[in-house]
DNA sequence: CGCTCTCTTGAGCCCGCTCAACGACAGTGG
DNA sequence: CCACTGTCGTTGAGCGGGCTCAAGAGAGCG
């Protein structure tokens, strides 16, 4: 299931430490790098909950099923992001890559150790987790009470803002991903895509994973 | 806005010192004791996040707005839970009392420093946030997902193992509530509700706030 | 008893879903 | 080089689950 094409002798020394004492200031507890393929899985629902992550580059996005097949997926991760860290033994959730990704692993067990050496990285690490939260709530309004404009304008503005790179954005999932993150059909996401192409909101682009924020002020007023 | 009508000197002393070792094993900081009656709000979205929350009794839910007043409920806190801890300075959502309401306040300020003097606490707190993130999870699943019959089996047999009363449930919310938590109108709730009834699953009782769960395999095939 | 709040029920509509077909590429192999 | 195949995205037609609008039924309370 798994693949660990990046083992700490191939990383450079200089690489790990900056790693290390970059999510918290964790001192002795250097992260394990691991890349991973398009599609590839990095853990199942189910699995033993042995490390969290941080994504270092690519997309990784982390989804539930129902017994028939029906998926959410709870939330996209990019550069820098924290995922995989829960209370229970096991994963509650999946997590795939969505294009070429590397993370490091942080070993869970060795977590109550470093919270207890070193309080600061406790804090750091709670206040991504509430973050984390915070954007689950964000996305239960969503979910539960917007329109599929609405969702659309909102997981627009949100992935331009947190990519960065301007009025352009270049998405790294596939339709089908975007409707199972937002709760709606493959169809819809096109749909809703292409009638805001028509009321010149957005462009699209490059076989329609890139799009342009050509009205931020119209989407921004369908964000709410 | 806010009612602060026990306050420490009108609660015993040893009342107060075992609500302190209650959560956590925190030594020196009692936490307040703050009652709130029907419908009294806790603190408002965009309040300053002074302090977080541990309900002791009664039922808080914490809801966010769209501008135009739709609503979403992202969860009822019954007695045990926590909720309040933010990462950002203020409150990014709302908090109301649903019947009369009892609390223990923790100051955010004496958070870090908790922190810091007891990592126990931290690692308790932590694993408190990480299992509201996983509720946060499984109900993106609903929302996003699940059909109304499917949302309401859900939220019956979550509410009866919370409770813990066995098959009887009884609701302390209105329907209003219930269906901005789980992202219907009221009259969704009530029409699915009367067709469980016909279908034999569940009895109504007590003006419909009691619920009897008469059949809780047809419920747990609902739940997926 | 009347007032208000809450819940239920009915009738009809619409947004987003289902089912289906098609187009655009990218491999892949002969 | 082209035919074949699979993946991904778009578009159309029609349907239906849950919404809107509206009225009525209970229940609690002064």
């Amino acid at each position: 299931m798994q693949t660990y094409s990046a083992r700490a002798s191939r990383i450079p020394a200089a690489v790990v430490m900056r790693a290390a004492t970059n999510l918290p200031t964790a001192i002795a507890v250097a992260p394990i790098r691991r890349n991973f393929g398009k599609g590839e899985e990095l853990f199942a629902e189910g699995d033993k909950a042995e490390y969290f992550y941080k994504v270092v580059s690519g997309t990784v996005r982390t989804a539930k099923l129902l017994s028939d097949g029906r998926r959410q997926i709870d939330a996209f991760h990019l550069p820098g992001d924290v995922f995989g860290l829960e209370s229970s033994e096991d994963h509650r959730f999946a997590a795939e890559a969505i294009d070429n990704v590397v993370v490091e692993a942080y070993r869970k067990s060795q977590f109550a150790r470093l919270l207890h050496d070193d309080p600061e990285f406790g804090q750091k690490l709670m206040s991504t987790m509430l973050r984390n939260l915070e954007r689950a709530h964000e996305h239960m309004v969503l979910l539960g009470r917007k329109t599929a404009q609405e969702k659309m304008a909102t997981f627009l503005l949100d992935m331009a803002e947190r990519l960065h790179k301007g009025d352009q954005v270049e998405l790294s999932m596939q339709r089908t991903d975007i409707a199972d993150h937002l709760g709606l059909t493959i169809e819809t996401v096109s749909r809703t895509l292409t009638q805001m192409v028509r009321d010149g909101l957005i462009k699209l682009a490059a076989a329609g994973r890139t799009i342009i924020l050509s009205d931020r002020a119209g989407l921004q007023q369908l964000n709410s």
